[in-house]
RNA sequence: GCGGCCGUAGUCUAGUCUGGCCUAGGACACUGGCCUUCCAAGCCAGUGACCCGGGUUCAAAUCCCGGCGGCCGCACCA
């Protein structure tokens, strides 16, 4: 018996498409896994939406290409292609290169092209075209024929940052502020394996965490866990990747040694405590540096959360990119509009500041009335510059005239200063949901002996309470099922079962993780109480009916 | 994408090499009934499979070809 098995018999997840013979990287949650899936889904929301107070949003999966573009996702998420002239097959660049040792990132594609015109076919002997590009995110178009091309997204980041703009009006122009969207996301993964742990179409829940650099190194809460303890793996231990010796430091020792600052120590520190909440064991986890060439093209710095598990080795479920304020600068690039954030100073500061202006009745003589006018405006709006052009080269040129700095005269002035205009920085803590699922299901499968049990934390275990009459009959069924229906009315997802021996029934529960079950008995009819089996110890003890269910609440921490 | 191995009920598997005795066998699970006063008990009955397509043959689960999918290694994994 293994995990697997029983993901797919008793209804968490199988391959998706399977009467019709399936595709690679797609996966259907069944009754019992969208249960879970929910329930992981409402612990992180009660972390990062409501403990944090991050604003949730939910923008759309399929994005026009400007967007990509602009995150560099069009550029750094492609493979070169290449076609015979004659036979019209395709072959990966990479490949073919791959026969002469040589790798395409090495070369210019004029390079790329010269090699291999050097190669034939491997097919028909044929030629070789121009080479092409081949990206790997899913590619659609919006509206009819001859619309505008859009991708799927490959990460939910950027319909945080292409909303900035509102989003920060919506958190009064505060920083820091987060942001956090669940959501699908799609990856033409070339050759997924694995199972759920990589899939063309996920699900993800990210935060951005925007933030001053130069004012919010520190976190206010982070004096709370600063001595906590994680397990880290440095990109300094790491002679090759997933190797390597880890140590185990308290929060604020990373902080100063090895993390950006408070603030992502913080993050990884929620991170710790979601993962511990959904069920993964202290002992499987550790937080690993990515090394220089694993990092995504918008990261300084990043630093994953791995789970060990038996079937896939370390698994990475969750990231922390410091991606710096690259999304938003080039958003602004691209779309041209203003996406810096005004933060006003405590109190106005007095600036002492050298300014320039034109001298106008030199200058009149020097250049005509409308190019006067324009040097005017231009002086106004990029004093600064003029000023450091002067300084350097102690000349500038302007509608093709020569301007020295004795055409300007330059004051020093006070100026009064509110405030200043800041790109944002961006922390980005991004979490897998279907990763974490199967580490759930694998670390807390237990077998003893013939028993099978899946030690699920009782808010995550998709059913929570097993419903049986002790026999069916004698009026034993009719009083379980007021019971079970006295326990849904509270919100809680129960299982009613009359068939097969009662220890069948309880071990039907146990293999999907049922942290309770209430047994209706004979002495149920003399006195209205019930007996209330725990899972994990098999112990049971004995409740008035109307009772239960807010005992049940209680024991999920649910209730206080 | 490359190479190796593989694909039989819900699950695990027998059968495949050596085509016919396969109307495809078993175990567990599941459904119905009987029984049953707390941990997979028993009895009776039942549902349920040769990945898809083509070929060879009198005859294909079995041999051949293609596709799809899985596992392992390489590559990829923003």
């Amino acid at each position: 018996m293994d995990v697997m098995e029983l993901a797919k018999r008793r209804g968490f997840f199988w391959p998706s498409f399977e009467i019709y013979g399936g595709a690679g990287g797609f996966y259907d949650y069944g009754p019992l896994g969208t249960l879970l899936k929910w329930n992981i889904i409402e612990t992180w929301r009660k972390i990062f939406v409501i403990e944090e107070g991050f604003y949730e949003i939910d923008t759309p999966t399929v994005n026009p290409e400007e967007i990509f573009i602009a995150s560099g996702h069009v550029d750094h998420f492609v493979e070169q292609m290449v076609r015979c002239k004659s036979c019209g097959e395709a072959y990966r660049v990479e490949d073919m290169l791959e026969e002469l040792r040589m790798s395409v990132e090495s070369l210019t594609s004029e390079e790329t092209e010269e090699k291999l015109r050097n190669l034939k076919c491997p097919n028909c002997g044929g030629d070789f075209g121009k080479t092409e590009e081949f990206n790997t995110m899913f590619r659609t178009s919006i509206g009819p024929a001859g619309g505008k091309t859009g991708y799927l997204r490959p990460e939910t980041a950027q319909g945080m940052f292409i909303s900035f703009r509102r989003l920060s009006k919506i958190a009064r122009g505060k920083l820091p502020f987060g942001i956090a969207q669940i959501g699908r996301a799609y990856r033409n993964e070339i050759s997924p394996r694995q199972g759920v742990i990589r899939l063309r179409e996920f699900n993800m829940a990210e935060v951005e965490i925007f933030f001053d650099p130069e004012e919010n190194s520190t976190h206010p809460k982070f004096k709370e866990v600063e001595n906590e303890k994680i397990r880290i793996l440095p990109a300094e231990n790491q002679e090759e990747r997933k190797k390597g010796e880890e140590v185990e430091v308290t929060l604020r020792e990373a902080s100063e040694r090895y993390f950006l600052n408070e603030f992502f120590s913080y993050y990884i520190w929620l991170t710790k405590r979601f993962l511990l909440e959904i069920g993964i064991p202290e002992k499987a986890l550790r937080f690993r540096q990515q090394l220089d060439e694993e990092r995504a093209h918008y990261s300084a710095d990043t630093w994953d959360a791995e789970v060990k598990t038996e079937r896939f080795g370390w698994v990475e479920v969750a990231g922390h990119a410091y991606r710096t304020d690259y999304d938003l600068k080039r958003h602004m690039e691209f779309s041209g509009e203003d996406l810096s954030v005004f933060v006003a100073f405590e109190s106005p500061r007095e600036v002492e500041k050298l300014k320039v202006y034109p001298r106008m009745e030199r200058l009149r003589k020097k250049m005509k009335g409308q190019a006067l006018g324009k040097l005017i405006e231009i002086t106004k709006k990029e004093n600064e510059k003029i000023l450091r052009e002067l300084n350097e080269k102690g000349e500038l040129e302007f509608d093709g005239v020569r301007l020295t700095r004795e055409d300007f005269e330059v004051k020093k002035e006070k100026e009064r200063v509110t405030g200043k205009k800041v790109i944002p920085h961006v922390i980005e803590p991004s979490y897998g949901i279907d990763r974490p699922i199967y580490c759930i299901l694998e670390l807390n499968y237990l077998e003893e002996g013939e028993r099978i049990y899946l030690r699920l934390p009782p808010k995550i275990a998709p059913i929570k309470c097993g419903v049986f009459p002790l026999v069916s009959k004698d009026g034993l069924p009719e009083v379980a099922k007021e019971v079970d229906s006295l326990l849904r009315k509270r919100g809680i997802y129960t299982y009613y079962d009359e068939s097969g021996s009662i220890g069948r029934r309880y071990a039907r529960m146990d293999e999907v993780g049922t942290p309770y079950c209430v047994t209706v008995d004979y002495q149920t009819l003399e006195d209205g109480t019930a007996t209330l089996r725990y899972r994990d110890t098999k112990e049971q003890i004995r409740l008035r009916i109307e009772e239960i269910p807010s005992f049940i609440l209680r024991e999920m921490g649910v209730l206080c």
